[in-house]
Order: structure tokens, then C-alpha cells, then sequence
RNA sequence: GCCCGAGUGGUGGAAUUGGUAGACGCGCGGGACUCAAAAUCCCGUGGGGGCAACCCCGUGAGAGUUCGAUUCUCUCCUCGGGCACCA
């Protein structure tokens, strides 16, 4: 790169930015005593996956608006606490590994060098003396200590579940690797299910309190929405069906109120009263629909545009409310995992049901109006399936005319009578897997014994370090490669001493970053995952800023362990992120950034040319930070160019002269309020703004002048402190201090001064702005009205028209209705 | 299909509770400096009309509420994100 400043006195932002990292590491800026800190403030950003591409623009868009927060916040004196670490676990460290034939244990190492290269360029206020690893087994332990206070307290069970089965691959795969029931890396093979036997984390117990919790959250709306939805909870009743033969069938529903529209009965492939409720004839054709349901994969089992299958059972159940008998059918759009694995069909008022009835010959009954029918709305028959609440109900017996809540409420009510109903809460939240048929993972401690059943790993004895296996490739066993391992699963049971095995699953990686904000306080004991009085002190966490990537997932797990360990006595709160923001995406070329499409920019050579402080303001500038925006580099150099403005005014700095008059004075305070407030609410682009007209204010200031007062720039050196931490202490040494800028403090903010003499109102005529006058702030609305009146432009509309309505807003404007 | 979010100059975007649409940048045009260029500095820059003072139009499309709508309501179109046979 060409200098683009051969004036002696030009700002280097390469040989500065080295100079403060030097000093900075030397000095401890950016460390704060987690024992000693007077007013603790817990600045989180999400830990990145340590990739052997490097930080992409994506992971520096994010962590440098979480570092101007923690930036800010310190400059407000506080003590703030920037962590970062590394979520080194995983089936995408595994798979590169796997690709390139490398262990990922010599993998992750040189990726974490760079990675810590790369943030330490960015200028990130990190307390490196807290950083973590997952991979470490002075991590894990504890990941591994968590499971056991799950099963502890009954939240771990074992249980048998589907897996997705590529016999290509011969391994089990993530649903996010299944692609149209297809391996996604094999795309000639379709993809089947397994069952095996997994532990699963009860978090559906926890459903309420989560979404109640929600509410009193201060996080972004967005993933407030993304977490109800995901745990969905919905209202209705379970009904109970019973067949001649005296078999009962429950079925959930949300709409009681259609009961007597229901024609037929529906039971998912799975379910366990399948066999019972078949007739002898029917066995064949149902065995063999079970057969094929059981051969699709999860994916594409419950993709909801597919043309309706199913099979009749030979049998029939009863309508609990019409007393008619119904035929029972077997079909794979009923799924045995959301309610209790079988629905009665309304195929008038459900359009599954609609198309499954009309596919198959079955009785379409309907049973709701739209309430507007006796205005001559719709009539019977038409436009079904009809599936609104605001209906009135017909073909209903006693219930005939009713609304359709409350008929579903008296419904219930009615069936209760004979203990064929009760009204039933549901959710669509499952309970979590955590189990991994894969190698790269922190073992789950559990030794099985054929005396004592499954036995925990004693907490003295982890970690269950995960031994470093060359063949950690997954084979067609179904089951993860540490079961080829004898040497390392065969081991004594703590409870008998007989011969047991070791569990050869490892857990999912989720679990690993669902409690590292925990220990990042605590790294300093090993003796425990988290320290009571460090975790009182710095828990929960103060600002969480992190991609909505991770709204439902992560951020659900988090609070669900955190609430286990809460009840448990281990924290004294039960929600670890008393608010969190989510940043919006940087996009390239209005695509997602991702390797396969080739569309990844990278920052390092950004940051080799323009300095780690242009680029920081540059990716801060481009959008509102909470959205994101489309990466593009044409106006970088207009970032460089406000800097050297910046830096050439530090030139002009005359100490004790250059008077502040009262017009440089308002203008500082009116950025002052302006900077702050936008830096509050992460509008970021709006703050830099505001600097720079303040900046060009200085210019003509000092044009004229002269010398600046440094009354009037010292400010803006610190209030450009968070997007430019380097550059900002090259100017704070350059006028003359000794200490960091990072330590000064927050400009206070003066009312007073900031208050105009003079302020333009507007003067609209029946809303059209005709002119503008200069008059001093709080006047009336008659000497509004009078002036507004006076002004030559607004008199030419008016004429000799009748005023007949004036409307002032005090300071803003008139505007006269004629 | 359902649930969120967004559509503003050539361009990224601004307008914090309904009150001056286009802040601040980028780009572009003109000028200064220079033998020349780069860099830098100054001026201009939504569209249309007019010599001018000024006037008309303009925030995805159409309607509505209002003295006044980028902002609120309804319908529609487009894009982005999430969920997706959840009964």
C-alpha cells in the first residue's frame, strides 16, 4: 500500500496499533481484578468455534459491537469484564479434521493461536487471563460435572429415540445434514431412521417457566419471538375415544369444539395401540405401512407439503360426544412425538384432515359457521375445511348456536362429566438430546454395570478424559468410535468393583457452551466449576450481544441449566442474562456469508491496509448495528479520511487558549447527549455520525481561530475511545496525557449548555411548509401565530383567507389551516 | 402455509413519542493547489419546471384516519429471517 500521508506528522496506524498492544498488555488496560472490582459489569460475547479459516468479517461485526458496549460502559466507570474463549468441541471441528486427515486435537491448537492473533489485532478489551476452552479438560470436567447434577436431580434419563441413518456414511446424522432425505454428502443415498438408546434432558419440564420467564427478560423481541414459538405452547383437551372392543384411545386437540364433527380417528405408525387396534385381515397392509414409515428419514417424515398416506385399521373407536362409531386409520402425518401420538380427524375444519378425507372416501362433517352466516354469509359446505375461532356451531347438539371458545370450554366441561376429557396443556419444546454416537466431545460419565444397573462416574473421578484415538472415524455400529476402545471403556464399577463398561456416546456440544459463561469468571479454580462469591459478585450476566442464530438453542439450553443448577442451590438466580441484544448480519451481496457459496470476506487484509480502528468504525458504520446490512468496501476510505481529520485537530490543540464561546460549547454538549444515548442503544452508525458533524465543526472552528481549545476536543478523543481504541490513544498521548484514554471518563453532559438561544420553527400552510423564522425557544402560540403570520413567504398563501385553525407544536412548528 | 422484520436519492443509510424527508458517509460534477498527477481543501448534488424569487412532484403499490403520515390502520407486491403435517 502506497503512504497516503508523507507529511511527517501523519497518523501510522500500523506502527501505533502495535505500540498500544505492547503497552496495553504490558499495563494490564485491559484486565480487570475479578476479586477486587468495585462495580463489576459483565460484558458477554459469543464465543466463536475456532475454525481453520480464521475469524471471518461476520465474527468481527460481532465482537466489536460488544467491545464498544463494554467500552462505553467502562468510560461510565465501570468495571467491566470482557471474556471471550473457545467452543473447540464438535461435530464441525470433527468433520474438518475428518476431511483434511488430520487429528483435531492437532487441529484445534494452531486455530485457537490464530484466532487469539486475530482478536487481539481487532483491539478487543479482552481479560485474557480468563479465556477457556472447551476442549480442555479442565473444562470438560465440569461439563462433565453438570451431567451428573442433571441426573442428579432427575432432569438426565435414558431413553430410546430415531436417529437419521446414512448407510453411506455408516454413521448417524445431524438433521441438518439430511437434505431432502438425502446425505448431504452423499447425495445418491437416502437417508433411514435408527432407534438407539440416548440421554435426554428434561427440559420439557421446565416449558412453562421458561416462557413465563421470558416476559421478564430484557432481551430483543426477535428472540423473545423465536423462543415462544419454539416452545409452543398451546391450549385444548385431551379426549378419550373408546372402542367397541373396549380399547381407550386418548387424542389431544386444540379444538374441542369440533368434536362432533369428528369423523375418524388417527393413530401415528408408532404408536403403541397400533397392533391391539388392528383387525387380522388388516394386519398385512398395516405391518407393511409401518414398515416404510420406519424407513424415512426424520427429515423428511414430517415435511408437511407430502401427499397423505395411510391405512385403515379394520377397526372403529367411538365419538365420545356423538356416541357414532369412527373408522381408525393408521397415517404418518399424525407424529407420536407431539401430544399423545394420535388425533381424531375434523376433516371439515382441518385442512390435513380435509385432504386425508377426501384422498380416502371419509365422512366430511361440518360443525362450525362463520358467525356472519345469518347476514348472509357463508353457508354449510362452502369454503371448507372452515378453520377460524370465530365461528358458531351447528350439527352439535345442545351445543347448536354456541361460540366456539366457549363451546370448547363447555365441551370439556361435558366430556369431564364422564371422564372422557380434561383440558390439557401442550408444548412443541422437546426434551434435548445430548447424546452423540461421534469422538469429538467430552465423554458423558456413566459406567454400566450388570450388578448395579447405570452408575455415575463418582465426581472425584473426572474428568473422563476422552483418550486420543487415531481412529476416530464413525463406522456403521451405529455407535461412537470410542466403543472400538476396549482399553479405555472397560473399567471397574465405583459402586461393586466388577467389570463394567463405560458410556461411549459423547455429549452434544450445545452442553459445553450452555454454561462457559459460568466458569469465565472462575477460570482461577479448578477445585470447582464456578465459584460462589465470584458468580454472586459477576452473575448474572449484565450485557449478552451475540447472533440470533442462537435464539432458540443455545440460548434456551443456557437458561435451562442455569435453572437446574439454580434449583439445586448452585447459583442464586435462575435467568444468566439479564439482557440480551441481538446484532444483525453482515451479508455479501445479499447472501448470508458462508464458504460454500464463496462469498466469506475476510478481515485480515482490511485490517493490514487501513489499521484494525478504520475498519472497526467502517463495519460500525455500514448499518444499524441490530440489523445488519450488506458488506461492501466502497466507503472504508471515508472512515481513513475522519480519522486523519480527527488526528490533524490534536495538532491544533492550544492549551489554555483558544476561548470556548457558547455556539462550540452547545455543539459539544448536544453531541455529547446524542453520542451517548445512540451508544445505549447500539446505534452505532448514528453515533459515528454524530462525531463527525461535531468534528467538521471543530474544522471550521480552528479554520478560523487560532488554536482549539482542549476543552472542546478532549471529549471527542473520548467519546471516539470505543470505535477507535488505538487511534484514541495516540491522540490522548499526543495532546499531552500520560495515562490510557480507556481510563478517563464518560464527557458529562451539561443541559444547560447544551440549550439553543435561537431555534428554527417551521410555518406550514394546510401542511405544506411555506416558511421558517429564528425565534427564541418557548414562545406562546399567539406570538407564534402572529410571527408565522408576519413572514412575507407564508402571507402570499394566506391572503385575505380566514385563519381557521392553527395548530402549534412549542419550538417545532405552525401550521395555519385556511 | 404460519410467525417476525424490512422496502427512502446514483449508493450505504438518517429522521428516538405523527410535526422541516434525504442527517452523516460513499460516488459524481465544478473549482483551488500542482509543470502534471496523487493526496488535500472549497462549492454543488432527489426528480421536474422557471432568468429568478419560487412552484410542482417525491419514502414499494393502492386506499383510509389526521390540520399534518417514511411513522398509525387495511389490502396487495417484493425481499430477508424463523418455524413448518405440532392436531
Amino acid at each position: 500500500m502506497e503512504d497516503q500521508n508523507p507529511d511527517a506528522g501523519s497518523y501510522d496506524p500500523q506502527a501505533a496499533e502495535a505500540k498500544w498492544r505492547a503497552r496495553w498488555e504490558e499495563r494490564g488496560t485491559n484486565s480487570v481484578d475479578v476479586e477486587s472490582a468495585a462495580r463489576p459489569y459483565y460484558n458477554l460475547m459469543m464465543f466463536p468455534y475456532p475454525s481453520a479459516e480464521g475469524l471471518h468479517v461476520g465474527n468481527v461485526f460481532a465482537f466489536v459491537g460488544s467491545d464498544i458496549h463494554g467500552r462505553f460502559r467502562r468510560l461510565q466507570g465501570w468495571d467491566v469484564f470482557e471474556p471471550i474463549g473457545f467452543d473447540a468441541f464438535g461435530i464441525h471441528s470433527e468433520n474438518y479434521a475428518l476431511n483434511v486427515n488430520t487429528h483435531p486435537a492437532k487441529l484445534i491448537p494452531s486455530n485457537v493461536a490464530r484466532f487469539q492473533e486475530q482478536l487481539k489485532r481487532m483491539g478487543l478489551m479482552v481479560n485474557w487471563d480468563h479465556q477457556l476452552s472447551t476442549i480442555d479438560p479442565l473444562y470438560y470436567r465440569w461439563t462433565q460435572w453438570i451431567f451428573l447434577k442433571l441426573l442428579e436431580s432427575g432432569n438426565a434419563v435414558k431413553k430410546e429415540a430415531p436417529v437419521n441413518w446414512c448407510p453411506e456414511c455408516k454413521t448417524v446424522l445431524a438433521n441438518e445434514q439430511v437434505i431432502d432425505g438425502y446425505c448431504e454428502r452423499h447425495p445418491g443415498t437416502r437417508v433411514h431412521q435408527r432407534h438407539l438408546s440416548q440421554w435426554f434432558f428434561t427440559i420439557t419440564k421446565f416449558a412453562e417457566r421458561l416462557l413465563e420467564n421470558l416476559k421478564t427478560l430484557d432481551w430483543s423481541e426477535s428472540t423473545r419471538t423465536m423462543q415462544t414459538n419454539w416452545i409452543g405452547r398451546s391450549e385444548g383437551a385431551e379426549l378419550v375415544f373408546k372402542s367397541p372392543a373396549g380399547t381407550a384411545i386418548p387424542v389431544y386437540t386444540t379444538r374441542p369444539d369440533t368434536v362432533f364433527g369428528a369423523t375418524y380417528l388417527v393413530l401415528a405408525p408408532e404408536h403403541p395401540l397400533v397392533e391391539e387396534v388392528t383387525a387380522s385381515e388388516q394386519r398385512n397392509e398395516v405391518g407393511k405401512y409401518r414398515r416404510q414409515a420406519a424407513q424415512m428419514d426424520i427429515v423428511s417424515r414430517k415435511v408437511g407439503d407430502k401427499e397423505k398416506t395411510g391405512v385403515f385399521t379394520g377397526t372403529y373407536s367411538r365419538n365420545p360426544a356423538t356416541g357414532e362409531t369412527v373408522p381408525i386409520w393408521i397415517a404418518d402425518y399424525v407424529l407420536m412425538e407431539y401430544g399423545t401420538g394420535a388425533i381424531m380427524a375434523v376433516p371439515a375444519h382441518d385442512e390435513r384432515d380435509f385432504e386425508f378425507a377426501n384422498k380416502f372416501g371419509l365422512e366430511i362433517r361440518q360443525v362450525v359457521t362463520p358467525a356472519t352466516a345469518a347476514e348472509g354469509g357463508k353457508r354449510a359446505g362452502e369454503d371448507l375445511p372452515f378453520i377460524s375461532w370465530d365461528g358458531v356451531l351447528l350439527n352439535s347438539g345442545p351445543f347448536d348456536g354456541m361460540g366456539c371458545k366457549e363451546a370448547a370450554r363447555d365441551i370439556t366441561e361435558w366430556l369431564e362429566e364422564t371422564e372422557l376429557a380434561r383440558a390439557q396443556v401442550q408444548y412443541r419444546l422437546h426434551d434435548w438430546c445430548i447424546s452423540r454416537q461421534r469422538y469429538w466431545g467430552p465423554p458423558i460419565p456413566i459406567i454400566y454395570c450388570e450388578s448395579c444397573g447405570t452408575v455415575p462416574v463418582p465426581e472425584s473421578d473426572l474428568p473422563v478424559l476422552l483418550p486420543e484415538i487415531d481412529d476416530f472415524r464413525p463406522d456403521e455400529s451405529g455407535v461412537s468410535p470410542l466403543a472400538r476402545h476396549e482399553e479405555w471403556y472397560r473399567v471397574p464399577c465405583p459402586t461393586c468393583g466388577k467389570l463394567g463398561r463405560r458410556e461411549t456416546d459423547v455429549s452434544d456440544t450445545f452442553l459445553d457452551s450452555s454454561w462457559y459463561y459460568l466458569r469465565y469468571p472462575s477460570t482461577d479454580f479448578n477445585d470447582r466449576a464456578f465459584d460462589k462469591d465470584v458468580s454472586a459478585k459477576w452473575l448474572p450476566v449484565d450485557s449478552y450481544i451475540g447472533g440470533n442464530e442462537h435464539a432458540v438453542l443455545h440460548l434456551m439450553y443456557s437458561r435451562f441449566i442455569t435453572m437446574v443448577l439454580h434449583d439445586m442451590g448452585h447459583l442464586e438466580f435462575e435467568e444468566p442474562f439479564a439482557r440480551f441484544r441481538a446484532h444483525g448480519t453482515i451479508v455479501k451481496d445479499g447472501a448470508k456469508m458462508s464458504k460454500s457459496r464463496g462469498n466469506v470476506v475476510v478481515p485480515d487484509d482490511y485490517i493490514a491496509q487501513w489499521g484494525a480502528d478504520t475498519f472497526r468504525m467502517y463495519l460500525m458504520f455500514l448499518g444499524p448495528y441490530l440489523e445488519g446490512g450488506d458488506f461492501r468496501d466502497e466507503g472504508i476510505a471515508g472512515i481513513s479520511r475522519f480519522l486523519d481529520k480527527v488526528w490533524a485537530l490534536t495538532q491544533r490543540v492550544a492549551p489554555g487558549g483558544g476561548a470556548v464561546d457558547r455556539g462550540a460549547a452547545r455543539k459539544l454538549h448536544q453531541t455529547i447527549k446524542k453520542v451517548a444515548g445512540d451508544l445505549a442503544g447500539l446505534h452505532y452508525n448514528t453515533a459515528i455520525s454524530a462525531l463527525m458533524k461535531y468534528t467538521n465543526e471543530l474544522r471550521s472552528l480552528a479554520a478560523s481561530g487560532s488554536g482549539l481549545a482542549p476543552e472542546l476536543i478532549e471529549p471527542l478523543i473520548v467519546m471516539l475511545a470505543p470505535f477507535a481504541p488505538y487511534f484514541t490513544e495516540e491522540c490522548w498521548e499526543k495532546i499531552g496525557h500520560a495515562g490510557s484514554v480507556h481510563d478517563a471518563t464518560w464527557p458529562k453532559f451539561d443541559e444547560e449548555l447544551a440549550r439553543a438561544d435561537e431555534i428554527e420553527v417551521v410555518v406550514q400552510v394546510n401542511g405544506k411548509v411555506r416558511g421558517r423564522m429564528l425565534v427564541a425557544p418557548g414562545l406562546s402560540q399567539d406570538e407564534a401565530v402572529e410571527l408565522a403570520l408576519a413572514d412575507e413567504g407564508v402571507k402570499r398563501f394566506v391572503e385575505d383567507k380566514k385563519v381557521r385553525k392553527a395548530i402549534y407544536v412549542p419550538d417545532r412548528l405552525v401550521n395555519l389551516v385556511v
